[in-house]
RNA sequence: GACCCCUUCGUCUAGGCUGGUCUAGGACGGCGCCCUUUCACGGCGUAAACACGGGUUCAAAUCCCGUAGGGGUCACCA
């Protein structure tokens, strides 16, 4: 059998990181099996909250991860005839009524089986009227909606992770018959609802496995109520833990509130993650190989997933892995694809890295690489290279521009200025040297010269930075410091 | 509240189905040491968990029951 699975989700806000996470999941199901198909299908019945903004920005965010789709996206919006065809075919059957309770109505019934201490569910009033009661409210143009009527028994999800052998089972009365359309008349019928679609497409779709969140457990059970009312086959169902943030489920609602940990896929991408580690990260929230894996490649990903790996209970978002990991991608992917990236995010902060050397740019890119864990990190990072810095940072001026460092640093600049090669390995012996003569540890000249021309306390290696920097800029520097902490005029910044 | 689901280090998890090899392994984070001109990277080491209570068994993290805790769902949203 062939494995159809489908991301499907409602445009009503951007793709968050659990709802790529169902997305990547079902992908690597349908990756992985022979002929897999992965359909994407847009749930966008409720025109109300649906906005072509938000489709254009989760079919943004799934293409950034890299994950493609063989079949739509379809709209539901677009599918009504599918839907009032299957609806005829549930009146036919006897499996929907017409319900013409109101919104008020509804949630006093609510509210007194509350009370009563019954489940809140639709008692069915409209079910028992009596045929001329019906024709009179027809004619009075009374709006209804299409509920489903639930049958006798119980239902019993086929889950592949949750409960036990069968699945989970759920009492149908309980579930209650819920609404299938929104409310309308006979002259215009309601528009299809959730519950409805969802099954509806799931079997003219043929899907074989639904691989969602548990957010849908009893939803689940009501959808399969209408598949089996339609006569279509089950899928095997999958609902996933949930991803928590802060021990609460996450939802598009929290927002990005905190810039700093934002939920949606675009603003993590925005923040500078890499995709890569986005999807190495978000596969391990609730599922593993086994107890050493840990870095995953896209293919790798595919080969390793199996639905036996899927954890059962929720998980939280740790930042700190998520974060490790990004910062191990950029170390670890090749080189000029880390290049061509930061280079991106350099050119967006002005740098205009085309007007220098391509070598050079790549060159300093590696002294900071190893300090960078965030794509946007790298513009702050690299800042000295290209122009002095205007500022020292303070503790570093109190703690290391004290003493002799200026005259220090005035004879490490005509040291440096009279190297001939400018290299490394010129450049240290010199330095040492200088050192040596003095008196000094290397660590007395290497300090005030990397805040003189970094600006900072922490750098690349020292001989790192005075060659990206220049051989005559960089002593320039030193001595335009010496000067300032000879006038006590040090610019600093804390 | 009702229903459903879940429960191993602070966090993500391995192991659980097929009880003994688990004095519970890995990773992030923490702490310490090494490397070292700083900061990182890297290396090494360390603290840290089977929710609780009963059973079953020669033997339970693993099986059963109960309790507690957490989560989800209870719309004419999806």
């Amino acid at each position: 059998m062939t494995v159809r699975v489908r991301f499907a989700p409602s445009p009503t806000g951007f793709l968050h990181v659990g709802g790529a996470r169902t997305a990547l999941y079902n992908w690597l199901w349908a990756r992985k099996n022979e002929g897999g198909v992965m359909i994407l299908r847009i749930e966008d019945t409720d025109a109300e909250r649906s906005t072509d903004e938000s489709i254009a920005q989760i079919l943004d965010s799934l293409r950034w991860l890299g994950i493609d789709w063989d079949e739509g996206p379809f709209f539901q919006s677009r599918r009504a005839d599918i839907y009032t065809a299957a609806l005829k075919r549930l009146i036919a059957s006897g499996h929907a009524y017409r319900a013409f309770e109101t919104p008020e109505e509804l949630e006093e019934m609510r509210a007194t089986a509350m009370a009563e201490g019954r489940d809140p569910v639709y008692d069915r009033r409209s079910l028992n009227l009596d045929e001329a009661t019906v024709q009179r409210y027809l004619e009075e143009k009374r709006p209804y909606v299409w509920r489903f009527k639930v049958p006798e028994g119980e239902t019993v999800v086929p889950e592949t992770l949750l409960g036990d052998a069968e699945g989970c089972r759920f009492e149908n009365a309980r579930l209650g018959d819920f609404a299938l359309t929104r409310s309308g008349t006979d002259d215009e019928w309601g528009l299809p609802l959730y519950n409805f679609c969802c099954a509806v497409d799931d079997a003219d779709m043929s899907i074989t496995h639904v691989i969602r969140g548990s957010d849908h457990l009893t939803n689940t059970a009501r959808q399969m109520m209408v598949l089996n009312a339609l006569g279509a086959p089950i899928p095997t169902y999958t609902h996933l833990p949930l991803i928590l943030k802060a021990g609460k489920k996450m939802s598009k609602r929290d927002g990005d509130a905190d810039p700093r940990f934002p939920v949606s896929v675009s603003a993590r991408r925005d923040r500078g993650y890499l995709p890569e580690a986005t999807m190495n990260f978000i596969a391990l929230l609730g599922w593993s190989l086994d107890d050493k894996a840990e870095f995953f490649s896209r293919q790798e990903l595919i080969e390793a997933f199996t639905l036996e790996g899927l954890s059962k209970s929720n998980a939280n978002f740790d930042e700190d892995k998520y974060l490790h990991m990004n910062a191990w991608y950029l170390r670890n992917l090749p080189r000029e694809d880390v290049t061509a990236r930061v280079r991106k995010v350099l050119d967006e902060a002005g740098y205009k890295t085309a007007e220098h050397d391509a070598q050079w740019i790549d060159t300093i890119i590696g002294h900071v690489i190893e300090r960078c864990r965030l794509l946007t990190e790298f513009p702050a990072a690299v800042s000295y290279f290209f122009k002095a810095p205007e500022a020292f940072e303070e503790k570093g001026v109190k703690k290391i521009f004290k003493g002799d460092a200026a005259p220090l640093l005035r004879e490490a600049a005509a040291v440096i200025e009279g190297l001939s090669p400018f290299d490394a390995a010129t450049l240290e012996a010199a330095l040492r040297a200088l050192a040596e003569e003095r008196g000094v540890g290397f660590g007395k000249i290497a300090q005030p010269v990397r805040l003189s021309v970094t600006g900072t306390m922490a750098s690349p290696g020292l001989f790192d930075v005075l060659i990206g920097v220049g051989q005559q800029e960089s002593a320039a520097r030193m001595r335009r410091a010496a000067e300032l902490i000879e006038k006590n005029a040090v610019p600093t910044f804390s």
